[in-house]
DNA sequence: CAGCGACATGACAACGTCGACATATTTTTC
DNA sequence: GAAAAATATGTCGACGTTGTCATGTCGCTG
């Protein structure tokens, strides 16, 4: 492999000063950086990583450690949004999934520490709580999508559940709807409790009472192999005579199943029957004919902000609160419209 | 950071004599083995791998770059099938992905470079063929999930799109069905072109002649902002009077339009109308009701694979035939009965 | 018991890079 | 025009690890 030294030789200078030109150090004459640049490229000389790191200590790599993230459809963007960012500044990534194992976690780890990390960001598939081994690993951790269950003060950025649903609800109240259903995502998700609360609160608030809404559970169970109620759950929420006018679903994913009961009940949408959805999950949100109205996770920016964080981190500035969170933006598409008889 | 010569000094040996326990090398005392051990878990000694790297000139890692598979709900199974390889082997992952980007994947391949990669995993999004520019890069690479345009030798591994179509063709016929339409996915992806041709010479071979057929382009336009026909071909594909009474759909995403579009017209599934969709993409082809039959793409194994295969090429032995090819397997579900009044 | 081989350990250099410091050259300052 | 400052370049060692070779200690053979 050809060498800062090579370089050297081939330029006629001593390495020092190829490695000046390499890291853009002054105190070098136009006439040198160009003669060492063109043994650069001649020689197509590529520095070693590991060779600056030894001698450095600073590896500029952030380790990215998941559980099922790269497993799963959903928040594969949060890694974008990541990989994005460290591209725009000259990081390098390392990416290990856990499969959601401990001892898989601990490994991951010990290989980060053995390649001397700056940084970790620990991503989870869906929002929730964790308790991740960083206690007793002294690397610096931004958590994303999730917060640490011990650790309230470790930094962590969330989606703002609460008022993406809320956004969500009012957008329906403002349409004229009245009556409305929803079909809970698995309770034992995060975002479930909050978007819920969200729901019940705004429409309390808007003055609807309880005879006014439809609630029903659509999933349960451990994720991965819940039990799916949603088509059940749709079909009768549809089938009473006094029923809603609009349904808030879980998620895009469940709202595929609103959509097949209501019109293998032979009604329309959105002239019968109105249908939001939560996430923006596009593959489905698009796909669905009319086009699904929703919220917006921002899983993108979720990455992107918190790479930058951590290396705000990094750099020594402590940020004046942990725990941030990223609104969900609100997605009109064709899937409400005002109730038929209001 | 604690080094290796801290735990020699703490074992009160050789910093020699701690790397033969670490890497276990023969020639080494049990009673000093156990003394060494125990400093190492004392002092939380973790070995640098940039520094192991600098000796030995092996990184043991293992480069991913794609165009936006991280991106993509779609062939994420890859990046997992190739990691789950990874941590079994021992082996670290670095991943970058170029958004389709000639300049960034100059970059890329530069930055793996830089970390003296062992060898390079080049995986697609969707199956096409590509121009890497591995050609004038001499690091070991395996595509996935595509093949080389210029380089008929760089090894490939590839899904077997036309023995899936081929399979769910037969499936349909075996069950009765002589009147089968076709939803053609954007024909600039490679495997639209294979599931087409499989579907005709499958069709024809069993005697159904051109009458029986509907074949409709769905999709087309450069990918991520196509032209979406489905719901209109299938609307009018089902409205004719002698309708199929099977739909093979170009791929699972699109065939919620299907199942919108049939059931809108008041159309069973699958009483009055069987669909067969492809990729096993599991977020749609099991949330829509009946749960979709299809054809898996087996992406994880070809991430699996393609690190293995990575892995032998490294160790010096050539494969015979360098393009792959793997099966995509039947996944039988409920979208499919024999036909109504056969 | 000399000689040999197997085993156990250590000393030291080298990998590629960069920081600290030294030296040489030019420019500025008074 | 001599001293001081700024610029340009080089020497050398250190980072943490492992490969090479040397050394030392056994036990065994003939």
């Amino acid at each position: 492999m050809v060498s800062i030294i090579s370089v050297a030789k081939a330029a006629g200078v001593s390495n020092k000063t190829v490695s000046r030109v390499i890291n853009g150090e002054p105190y070098v004459t136009e006439e040198t950086r160009e003669r060492v640049e063109k043994a650069i490229r001649d020689l197509g000389y590529i520095p070693n990583m590991a060779a600056r790191l030894i001698r450095s200590s600073r590896s500029n790599t952030f380790g990215i450690i998941t559980d099922y993230v790269s497993t799963t459809p959903y928040s594969v963007d949060i890694v974008r949004g990541i990989q994005d960012w460290a591209n725009a500044n000259g990081k390098t990534i390392l990416m290990a999934n856990t499969g959601g194992s401990i001892e898989r976690e601990a490994e991951v780890w010990k290989m980060f520490q053995s390649h001397r990390i700056d940084g970790v960001l620990y991503v989870t598939m869906y929002r929730r709580t964790v308790d991740p081994e960083a206690g007793d690993v002294q690397i610096p951790t931004v958590m994303i999508n999730c917060r640490s269950q011990t650790n309230e003060l470790l930094p962590s950025i969330e989606p703002d559940d609460y008022q993406g649903a809320q956004d969500l609800t009012r957008y329906l109240l403002d349409k004229g709807h009245r009556k409305i259903g929803y079909i809970r995502l698995n309770p034992i998700l995060q975002g479930a409790e909050l978007r819920l609360e969200a729901f019940l609160k705004t429409t309390r608030e808007f003055g609807l009472t309880e005879g006014d809404l439809a609630i029903k559970l659509g999933m349960e169970g451990p994720v991965g192999s819940e039990n799916n109620y949603v088509f059940a759950a749709a079909t009768e929420m549809l089938m009473q005579k006094d029923r809603p006018t609009a349904i808030m679903s879980g998620n895009d994913e469940m709202a595929i199943q609103i959509y097949i009961a209501a019109l293998s009940l032979g009604l329309r949408i959105p002239e019968d029957i109105s249908i939001v959805g939560f996430d923006d999950f596009r593959t489905v949100s698009m796909a669905l004919k009319p086009e699904l109205t929703t919220a917006a996770l921002p899983y993108y920016d979720l990455g992107l902000t918190g790479a930058e964080r951590l290396n705000t981190l990094l750099q020594g500035n402590k940020s004046d609160r942990p725990q941030w969170v990223l609104p969900c933006k609100l997605i009109e598409r064709g899937s409400v419209s005002p109730p038929a008889c209001s």
